[in-house]
RNA sequence: GGGCUCUUAGCUCAGUUGGAUAGAGCACCUCCCUUCUAAGGAGGCGGUCGCAGGUUCGAAUCCUGCAGGGCUCACCA
């Protein structure tokens, strides 16, 4: 039993005994620091059922606790808040409990229970990825680590949006205008080629619909008959059915890009175990919407497309299939849903990565899911993020004004070289060591500065201010890590055995913050926020410097406080590695 | 126009069952390296929690209205 559980179960004894009355629940909250004691009850709630003066009560409750329970030690009232102090040996004990757990606060799965599939990424194959993407891969990423830690088995997966006019109009500037270039010839990544020929073909699209607009064409109409543009519609049907040359095109074009997007994961740290490509899934997904008409979940027109109208539930009504047969957005979406859960049957609930713009999108997929009657439709979640804006407003890829993912990483690695090579901490490192060190320490940075923030908010990022290395930053946690590896090397004494010895003040906060961690993990899960696990770390690390600055770990006046300091700042740094892990950011051994 | 969402210090953000004098970091100003790594610590400055009502013993938090920003309402994805 927790101490928050004998805590209550007391304090309903307490009221039951002096008043005879029946408490349904007692508000617990951590003693504020300008207030003496650990754990503090708030008597107000109470007083719906005992009717008294707070003080007085709270005083009652306390007497009752200290006479009862072990582990309180002194009690005080202010107002309606009554402050409890916790021995030092409940403390010790917690911690003595915890101190030889590598995971602590970890849940292993149950394998019993169903799986989760966390979908993130889902990239188009005709652009590089950018800072929007960096935060979805790392948003996806980070939540299904959490799912993982919190008792979950997580399967982490991607949908590759690899066919469609989009495609179409990177392949039809590379023959054009692409000389046969490959990465090889160029040196270039295989993603960064193919994204130039997809402004490439903006550029002289461009160009067209001006020529067009001269002689006489309305903008509409020059967009809408500008030769390049027709010619890729003309290619797509060709893919469509198949031609021999344009799939062979598409095929090595989607290899070039493939290439590339796997060096830009492996750049980021991020991974999947299994992956889905739109040009597999959409036919399932007109199955469906076949099924779904036989059953009247969907309706027909006239002119042969097919709805879903969900005005009933408050939305509007939404195609699924066009007049021509083909798939929409909507259909593959479907299609992709069911074939996973096909593919995997142990998944119970999918959670899907993806920009708020299409917040609509996916309550509308969601509910037509239900009326197709799947009960794993409901638990689907929308991990939906707020855009990632420059200052110059929206990232656009055929323009050009997009903070490249692999650019911006180099960046911030070469960023905290500077920094480390100005403070020269690191004698005896190899240059390779320092490089991935840097890469380490800049990656930290970028993933903490995303992360941290709620994933709802929009961010606004302004790559002229560099993002910070000071303060609460994933640097700075990374320092004290490095620093409590610096002390660990050095204690070259026995730390195994148990200490009980009285607590200095900033000991029992650390323990009282460790002691946090496993519900901070749970919460994060099943709000599926990695910013709760951020701000978590920066608290315990901002305790541990405090506990650092305060006393001496290896200096403490005997060995068995030395010993005690020695396991505390190795709780400290095991759990700062694990909340870390769950963010994908690594932590080093110097810095 | 309808729907969803955001608005807290000069800037970036915490603040989750409604609880004590709203907290951090950056920036600015003081102090602290002959002591385990100063990418650190201690302190100062800085707030009508967008505005107005309401519910409550108690509201940044819940409800209503309003204002401002973002997204969305395609036979695009």
């Amino acid at each position: 039993m927790s101490l928050q559980e004998t805590l209550a179960q007391q304090v309903k004894q307490a009221i039951l005994t002096t008043f005879n009355l029946e408490l349904e629940t007692v508000e617990f909250q951590a003693t504020r620091k300008e207030f003496a004691g650990d754990v503090t009850v708030v008597i107000f709630p109470m007083l719906r059922v005992v009717k008294g003066n707070p003080v007085q009560i709270g005083e009652t409750i306390g007497a009752y606790l200290l006479e009862n329970v072990d582990v309180v030690k002194a009690f005080n009232v202010v107002k309606g808040f009554l402050n409890i102090e916790i021995s030092d040996s409940y403390y010790s004990n917690f911690f003595n409990g915890i101190k030889d757990e590598t995971t602590y606060g970890f849940v292993s799965a149950n394998l019993a229970d169903k799986a989760v599939m966390v979908e993130y990424s889902s990239p188009n194959t005709n652009k590089p990825l950018h800072l929007g993407h960096v935060r979805n891969n790392l948003l996806g990423y980070s939540v299904a680590e959490i799912l993982k830690a919190s008792g979950k088995k997580v399967y982490k997966t991607q949908i590759i949006n690899d066919r469609g006019i989009h495609i179409c109009k990177s392949m039809l500037a590379w023959k054009r205008y692409g000389n046969r270039e490959t990465p090889e010839s160029t040196g270039l990544k295989g993603d960064k080629l193919v994204g130039n020929y997809y402004v490439k073909f903006d550029q002289e699209y461009k160009k067209e619909i001006e020529t067009l607009m001269a002689s006489g064409n309305t903008e509409e109409e020059a967009k809408k008959n500008a030769p390049l543009l027709l010619e890729a519609q003309n290619m797509l049907q060709k893919w469509e059915a198949g031609d021999e040359e344009v799939v062979a095109l598409w095929k090595m074009m989607n290899s070039w890009v493939y290439k590339g997007f796997n060096e830009s994961y492996k750049n980021l740290g991020v991974d999947f175990d299994t992956l889905y490509y739109e040009s597999d899934t959409y036919i399932l997904g007109k199955e469906f919407v076949t099924e779904g008409l036989k059953t009247g979940v969907f309706v027909q027109e006239a002119d042969g497309s097919v709805w879903c109208d969900l005005t009933e539930d408050g939305l509007d009504k939404k195609i699924v299939q066009r007049s021509d047969g083909t798939a929409v957005y909507m259909t593959q979406d479907i299609g992709t849903a069911i074939q996973r859960i096909k593919d995997f049957p142990d998944v119970g609930g999918m959670v899907y990565t993806v920009g708020n713009e299409q917040d609509y999108h996916f309550q509308v997929l969601f509910l037509i899911l239900k009326k197709l009657g799947f009960e794993w439709a409901k638990n689907l979640y929308h991990l939906s993020y707020g855009m990632v804006d420059l200052p110059s407003g929206k990232m656009k890829s055929r323009e050009g004004t997009v903070v490249d993912a692999d650019d911006l990483i180099d960046e911030m690695a070469s960023t905290a070289g500077e920094i480390s090579e100005e403070l020269g901490k690191l004698d005896g490192y190899s240059d390779d060591e320092k490089e991935a060190l840097y890469k380490t320490i800049g990656l930290g940075a970028l993933k903490y500065y995303i992360l941290k923030v709620d994933p709802k908010k929009r961010i606004l990022f302004d790559p002229k201010e560099s993002i910070d290395f000071q303060g609460n930053t994933g640097p700075f946690i990374q320092y004290t890590y490095a620093r409590i590896q610096a002390i660990l090397r050095k204690a070259d004494f026995d730390v195994s055995v148990r200490i009980d010895i009285p607590l200095h003040i900033k000991e029992k906060e650390l323990i009282k913050q460790l002691e946090l961690f496993p519900e901070v993990i749970q919460n994060a899960a099943s709000q599926h926020s990695p910013a709760l696990i951020a701000n978590y770390t920066y608290d315990l690390v901002k305790e541990f410097n405090s506990f650092y600055q305060n006393v001496s770990i290896l200096g403490a006046d005997n060995q068995e406080e030395k010993t005690f300091r020695v396991q505390l700042s190795n709780q400290v740094a095991s759990t700062i590695k694990n909340a870390f892990s769950l963010l994908g950011i690594q932590v080093p051994e110097r810095m």
